[in-house]
DNA sequence: TTGACAGCCACACATAAGGGCGGTATCATG
DNA sequence: CATGATACCGCCCTTATGTGTGGCTGTCAA
């Protein structure tokens, strides 16, 4: 295997060109097309960068084929789909990680978005259900109303901001659950952008 | 704009042979890996099919350029969203659709498989709500237990075909309606195989 | 029965595109 | 201060790949 070493501020302008081509076009380019982008000379140079790329996991490349870089979906395009979230941080941690959802020609973003297996029916009223993914966006802060991701202690769970009084609840939608009060011991991990089931 | 007229077997087959080709190495194949799978041994055969297929609006070929190859998405390979579904049939007639859903990288299949968008609230229980998007894939029977695309004299509805006595019945996930017996003026367009929600 | 189109072949050719090799320069690091 | 990685150039070569021309057969509708 390949680890993930960090890319440099110009393999990494050189891997977005490629996916910008890919998602364009739905072709990856070729050496000379990326070295006319960057102002190369000798396909030499991009070459170089490709392998580098290539080194570092993030492409594979194939031997004699036109325009044959084939991105590595788990290191930069798919979300992970968390079967649970640890306490702290989403940590994507490989152990969390049950597969990979390939969605980004449905939502692309340069943030970071992840997928949740929902675990529970405290939302079940909302429509979503134990074992549907949703999608999230991770960020700190959202509007009332809105259905985020939390993490209460240590468990992260799929629930809704309301207000209350001059504080926050977030609310399950199942009236066998009890809203839950924001606190110290409360941090919102992200919002939801969507909810995905699949019927086998 | 390029009438899409229908293709011939030949040209399905081949116009299958690349979308899969570009689904398992997001690379178009070149005329010649088409035509090594198909047993051409000229490249102007595989020429003259791909031209065939980009003179019926199936593909965009660019001239001059390595794998260059493009799926028309509209033509194929995404589903439309439907809005309403008319009498009879789905007839995909273009004033249902409300948008095309770019999904194939999550559900292709080679039947034909559209998106509906949900009306009503008879299945939330089940957590399919109202707005939501359910792909579905066409068929005229189903089983026992599946979530079905039923239309009910002139209108489709999403229902979970179960068994009473000795017939069968479309039954609503929410107290609020009676399921529906299957009879003549009952027939299953298809069965639900994802739900999809998106949140603005 | 003529014409349009689908489906094929053979061959030649031009260009598109990847690869090799050697060189220069910078920078961090042990 | 030697080593390795990054980041480039130039040149040449080989292979990959698209295109053109011409010709063949069969089907099908006008």
């Amino acid at each position: 295997m390949n680890e993930k070493r960090p890319l440099t501020d110009k393999q990494k302008e050189i891997l977005k060109f490629i996916y910008q081509s890919v998602n364009a076009s739905n072709l990856p380019p070729t050496l000379r097309e990326i070295g006319s982008h960057f102002g190369y000379s000798s396909t030499g140079t991009t070459r170089d960068h490709l392998r580098a790329l290539a080194r570092k996991g993030y492409i594979r490349i194939a031997a004699n084929k036109s325009r044959a870089i084939e991105l590595v979906k788990e290191a930069l395009f798919s979300f992970p789909i968390l079967g649970k979230v640890q306490a702290g941080l989403p940590t994507l941690a490989v152990e969390n990680i049950e597969g990979y959802l390939d969605l980004h020609s449905l939502v692309f973003s340069d943030e970071s978005i992840f997928a949740l297996k929902v675990r529970g029916d405290s939302m079940s009223e909302a429509g979503i259900m134990p074992d549907d993914l949703v999608l999230v966006k991770k960020q700190s802060m959202a509007q009332v109303g809105e259905t985020v991701v939390a993490l209460i202690g240590e468990e992260a769970t799929v629930k809704r901001l309301n207000r209350k009084g001059d504080g926050y609840v977030l609310a399950p939608a199942n009236p066998k659950y009890e809203p839950i009060p924001v606190s110290d011991d409360v941090s919102i991990l992200g919002k939801v952008i969507s909810v995905i089931r699949r019927y086998s």
